[in-house]
DNA sequence: ATGCCTGCAAATATTTTGCAACTGC
DNA sequence: GCAGTTGCAAAATATTTGCAGGCAT
């Protein structure tokens, strides 16, 4: 398991042209298992119980550079700053009005999506990002 | 046309139980002309022409309220700070991942949008909002 | 050996807050 | 007049950058 993935870590930086430092290793690790969308604060946190002596700096400079490489995902910001997501499935995003809290959904749940590649301007699409506005279940009831 | 406007943006600060000032009055003038998606300095810098004595946190204060009030909408942020834009027509994003430009797309340019007003966790829909990600014609031929 | 990376500290940028004076209702 | 609003300045947050030393290749 862990020699997987430490392999496919490895490959993902060569594809990219990136050097397999601890730092990284840990940085990428660490985030595939956060759910949810964490802050880069939240990142450096966690990431801080194995890395003790690892810059704020760092993370940020890998966040940016794994969001760029596309191994992770930057995500729109009904809170206040940057979030990212992991690349894994297709899923989309219902975001309560109320209470801000953000639930994945799937795409099959979703129910909609037309697979056009092309938009009228000349747009070549790549993926589509749905947020859903609404009321969760919870603040309905109050 | 200035009365109607003026009488609108009066009925609007009725309805959200908020005061009619002459700082709120250009804001919401001023936001209702600017295109695309502005950042509250933008914003700032266009009313300063009108309200010179006007304070940035003053425009930070209504932004939120107008968000609030569903005056304006937050947008999802592939740029890096606080954007709005105003509630008009229905449409969508296309968001140029080499870029960075956001486009405006119709909803029916769009072409996809299925109707359920409630989903799987009953979640309850109020209303969607698409970010096609890809490249734009500009950048394609780069 | 070389150039990419790191940590640190400082610089920027962004957003919020406290408060006294002022204004709409 | 009272409550809500404004401007200012300072604080709090968030993000970026420069640089000297260190590590991956």
């Amino acid at each position: 398991m862990l020699v997987n993935e430490a392999k496919s870590f490895r490959e993902l930086c060569r594809e990219n042209g990136i050097a397999v430092t601890h730092q990284r290793q840990v940085l990428y690790e660490v985030m595939k298992t956060m759910h949810g969308h964490p802050s880069p604060e939240e990142v450096y946190a966690q990431v801080k119980k194995r890395v003790p002596a690892i810059s704020l700096a760092t993370v940020y400079k890998n966040i940016h550079l794994f969001v760029e490489s596309g191994v992770f995902r930057e995500v729109s910001m009904h809170h206040g700053s940057l979030r990212v997501e992991m690349n894994d499935e297709s899923h989309h995003h219902m975001v309560c009005s109320k209470c801000k809290a953000i639930t994945d959904i799937g795409e099959k749940e979703l129910g909609l999506v037309s697979k056009q590649d092309r938009l009228p301007s000349g747009f070549l699409v790549e993926r589509y990002a749905v947020d859903v506005i609404g009321i969760c279940a919870k603040c309905q009831q109050a």
